[in-house]
DNA sequence: TGGCTTGAGTTACAATATAACATAACCTAT
DNA sequence: ATAGGTTATGTTATATTGTAACTCAAGCCA
């Protein structure tokens, strides 16, 4: 039998595909309220956890807002492209960069454990046809 | 005249300065308090924001805390390097890192503004004289 | 000077997150 | 099967971080 946890984190996972764009934890409160009424906060807050954990979520830090994972292999650190005029968000993967931060920060003998790499710009569509001034 | 907005942003950095590790808002505040009794959250995070914009601060995205820049010249983005064991930040400059993460998600026609690059882990200190287990 | 504009001060609150404790589920040995 | 121990979840309350919106003061210029 699958653990109430799971059942949480299922649900919770599958707002954050149905959404597909990056929500608070709030927001995902929100929407499971209508299943559970009397629904708190660090329920919603473990779940995530133990859904970065598995790997099934990533955090956005410069949004306070998670979204579910694209990829669904790789368990590499990734590299998100956030849109500010859509608010979409894309995942690259980029050993390559990884690697080089690595030896970046490894310079000072700084040893690496996790990776925040977001880039903050525009997507091609906002990019491209601009519809407005 | 230096207007009072400045001699805010004066102040601000001056105690980011002084603590030289990454501190909260709330925590600037609170060091202020001593000198300006009646300063209130909006001013603090005013002055955070010229600073930002004047590239004399860091906000440190993972940690919802801010830094004075180490390095006075570049205006480059930094990649800032956290112990999660004893707290310093230390920042490095690595333009090789930014070109190749903008050929990433320049790939799909994304246009960079801004990169987060937060990198957590250990710090050579840390790392290498473990104290107690 | 008196009105206009700009930005700082202030109040109040919104949004994000977690500590701490209560309760329920599960497991193991008897 | 059940009593006792263990772990996970539910719940309450509150801590932390951030901002909207308004008030007031300072500088500017006719």
């Amino acid at each position: 039998m699958r653990t109430r946890g799971e059942q949480m984190q299922a649900e919770v996972l599958a707002v954050l595909r149905r959404r597909g764009a990056p929500l608070s934890a709030y927001d995902v409160l929100g929407e499971l309220r209508a299943a559970h009424p009397k629904i708190a906060p660090p329920t919603i807050y473990r779940a995530l956890g133990a859904l970065r954990e598995r790997g099934r979520v990533h955090r956005l830090e410069s949004l306070n807002a998670y979204i579910a994972r694209q990829g669904s292999a790789h368990q590499h650190a990734s590299v998100l492209s956030i849109c500010d005029n859509c608010g979409t968000v894309e995942e690259s993967v980029a050993p390559d960069v990884l690697e080089r931060l690595s030896q970046v920060v490894g310079q000072s003998g700084f040893s690496p454990v996790r990776h925040v790499i977001e880039v903050h710009g525009v997507c091609s569509a906002c990019g491209a046809g601009p519809s407005l001034a």
